[in-house]
DNA sequence: TCTGGGGTCCTAGGACCC
DNA sequence: TCTGGGGTCCTAGGACCC
């Protein structure tokens, strides 16, 4: 059995990595401290908001985005819920919910396939809108970013910023965006979902005890499923009585660094900086399959399967200049356990069919005795290819601020393979 | 006949070097 | 004869996020 091990994370930045120079109270010309201001802009629905404004006919009406479509044009019966719209939400249809428990929920639920050109277009535009207004992003994937709004205020009051940022999104796009304004990143995160869709919402240390304490365990980032269980398991279900439970007693139970951690948010302290530009350490491709696959009778299929996503992958890597420095295979069973094999390359590379004779080594070392459901290949340990030589051994800058995660790590054999390749 | 696809970061243990 | 410690790389798996 895996020993439960809870451990705070700290919060790395490479080494390209540029963080904002706000991480701090800034005096102000008198003399008193200004605390930080930070600002998490979250975009409402978004996928689903992007399809019906692709299709006018479709706002209003209960839709998600996601399942598997098999042909187009029929509705799929299978996979998860990426994005639901408001109106699909109100019959309780969320994000990763399976299609099936949807339609339980919602019969009448539109289902449209992932269109992920369209959001990414969309996506650019929203940011663009935004970075005209506050120049320190942090971007945090296609439908959220952070901004640092300390010193970026432009003689604005923070609610009045607010207000011009969802203009200008509007305007540059026809969506809403819901806005999170706080001291810090984790605040402004949670703030941002406060009042959903169009909301602005500010979280300062004069409302924390009535506007955070009040919520439950998991609204804080960084705390999921499995620390949600333990969490309740001790009798916490609010932020507050996290932040009541005192300091070593959360150490006691979940480690030092993880107890630290849970206890500083839960009390609303937080103090990474904005980050604006890191580099991509891993890319990936996976693919579940229609049915489940047996390893000898499929052998065919899974093998030109694996070389498919190997020349994606290459793609991807060449596409962006990035070379890896290994390679891996992942492999999800019927039973929906996953297992993972990686082989470092002796040369980075980027080309096909270094990628793929890695992949096909990793693959060999997998112990597949089951029937597949999902195939996938990474690429990790990227490196630009123009600056290879120089930048081969830098390492990674370790931020001393913290940020959460949670590991059950069991113990496990190692299963050593050099492949020599090129 | 269940749950997609793309990421981040961390830990642990062994190898290996100094 | 007995016996280190620190650091990094590699690999597998897990938690968490969008």
């Amino acid at each position: 059995m895996d020993r439960h091990q809870w451990q705070l994370v700290s919060h790395n930045i490479g080494m390209s990595s540029q963080a904002s120079d706000t991480n701090r109270e800034s005096p102000s010309s008198t003399g008193a401290v200004m605390p930080r201001c930070v600002a998490h802009v979250d975009m409402d629905a978004f996928y689903a908001s992007v399809e019906q404004q692709k299709r006018p006919e479709l706002a209003g009406k209960p839709l998600a985005v996601g399942g598997r479509h098999h042909q187009a044009g029929t509705r799929p019966t299978r996979g998860v819920i990426t994005t639901a719209s408001y109106e699909a939400r109100r019959f309780g249809v969320r994000s990763a919910m399976s299609v099936h428990e949807a339609l339980q929920r919602c019969p009448e639920l539109v289902l449209v396939p992932v269109d992920f050109a369209a959001y990414r277009a969309m996506s650019q535009r929203f940011k663009q809108a935004l970075l005209a207004l506050a120049p320190v992003m942090e971007d945090r994937g296609i439908d959220e970013v952070y901004l640092e709004l300390t010193d970026h205020l432009a003689g604005r009051s923070a609610p009045d910023m607010a207000k011009a940022l969802q203009q200008a999104v509007f305007e540059a796009t026809g969506l809403t965006c819901s806005i999170g304004i706080a001291p810090n990143k984790l605040l402004a995160k949670i703030a941002s979902d406060m009042q959903k869709p169009a909301g602005i919402s500010l979280l300062d240390p004069s409302n924390l005890q009535q506007r955070l304490w009040t919520l439950p365990v998991r609204k804080l980032y960084g705390v999921g499923p499995r620390a949600e269980d333990r969490l309740v398991g001790l009798g916490i279900a609010t932020i507050g009585q996290i932040a009541s439970f005192g300091l070593l007693a959360l150490q006691e139970v979940f480690g030092q660094r993880y107890g630290l951690w849970l206890h500083e948010s839960a009390n609303g302290i937080d103090t990474r900086p904005v980050v604006t530009h890191s580099d991509p350490v891993s890319s990936s491709r996976e693919t579940t399959f229609d049915r489940l696959l047996h390893p000898r009778q499929d052998w065919t299929i899974i093998a030109k399967t694996l070389e498919q996503l190997c020349q994606r992958l290459a793609q991807d890597l060449q596409r962006k200049d990035w070379l890896a420095k290994s390679v891996g295979v992942k492999v999800r069973f019927d039973d929906l356990r996953i297992v993972s094999r990686d082989v470092a390359l002796r040369v980075p590379s980027n080309g096909f069919e270094p990628l793929r004779r890695a992949a096909f080594e990793a693959l060999a070392r997998a112990p597949v005795e089951r029937r597949l459901r999902l195939l996938g290949v990474k690429a990790s340990g990227l490196v630009a290819s123009i600056e290879q030589p120089v930048l081969a051994d830098q390492k990674p800058l370790a931020d001393t601020t913290a940020r959460p995660k949670c590991s059950l790590n069991g113990s496990r054999t190692r299963h050593s393979s050099q492949l020599d390749l090129l």
